[in-house]
DNA sequence: CTAATTTATATCGTTCACGATGCAAAAGTA
DNA sequence: TACTTTTGCATCGTGAACGATATAAATTAG
């Protein structure tokens, strides 16, 4: 047996379950308002910067605009943006919020602070998570 | 603008994209073996001890039955494993590596090196990501 | 001013991921 | 023994991800 494929060495495997386990807990948040996690970053990126053309979309998020459109023209079905050709260059897809989209910023604004608490109660130091962040964005700059 | 939904504060933001990237390096050294890296979870397991049932599977991998089952069904067509009901337990199904499954620990046991390898060479400190391994098995363990 | 190339987005096919649900075998209960 | 509940696995439908490829507009080269 070889250690280097222990299942418990290996750190790709707790970023994915981590992720995944943290998308499970958004859900029941996220549920109400009509949207999933992806959606919900999309919108973050939106709220942020209103009008942005897919690219800018995506390479915010680190996807590819094959993910991205996609998940673009669901939500506007749901009414949540629109996407327009742009002027200048038509090539381009501005996105904008409609009112709808721009309204669940004020829905949205506390599921974060829940999400805290509630991991907050499942385990007693939750700034060792914080303490990581700076490692991911490390780990993240170098394979983008 | 709420500082909390801003992108750049969101953990779960970072361990998303940060498992997905390391899936993509993964590519090109899964792809010559013919499989994908929740099929290469699933060898880890496998590896480490032949003959499960789908449930110590998908729990040891914090996965439903409902995508292991089809993940299972895949990897048997490609001949890495067998799947035969359970003899004391006839709803169990018994998951075994076939030869084929077994050989590729071999080609594989040098694929994690080669990943480290290349991060190390992307970044400067390698370890910082050693040091939250912990964090992440906490945050897990919060989550089950 | 054409022709080659790059860029922005989209489509396609396959594999996950997962909530909801179904079903049959096993275990527990009356 | 008959009935209920639990357990193990599977199916279904939807929404991502993503590699590969396509298409049209913009840019660059000749």
């Amino acid at each position: 047996m070889y250690d280097n494929l222990k299942l418990d060495n290996q750190l790709c495997f707790r970023l994915y379950t981590a992720a995944r386990l943290i998308m499970q807990a958004y859900f029941p948040y996220f549920e109400p308002l009509g949207i999933t996690y992806p959606q919900y970053l999309v919108l973050l990126v939106l709220w942020e910067k209103d009008h942005q053309p897919v690219n800018d979309i995506a390479r915010r998020l680190h996807l590819e605009t094959n993910t991205v459109t996609p998940l673009l023209q669901r939500m506007e079905k749901q009414g949540l943006l629109s996407r327009k050709r742009g002027k200048e260059d038509t090539r381009q897809r501005i996105v904008s919020l409609t009112a709808k989209g721009k309204a669940l910023e004020e829905r949205a604004k506390d599921i974060p602070d829940c999400l805290v608490a509630q991991l907050s109660d499942k385990m007693e130091d939750i700034n060792c998570l914080r303490a990581a962040m700076p490692a991911l964005d490390a780990l993240i700059d170098g394979l983008r």
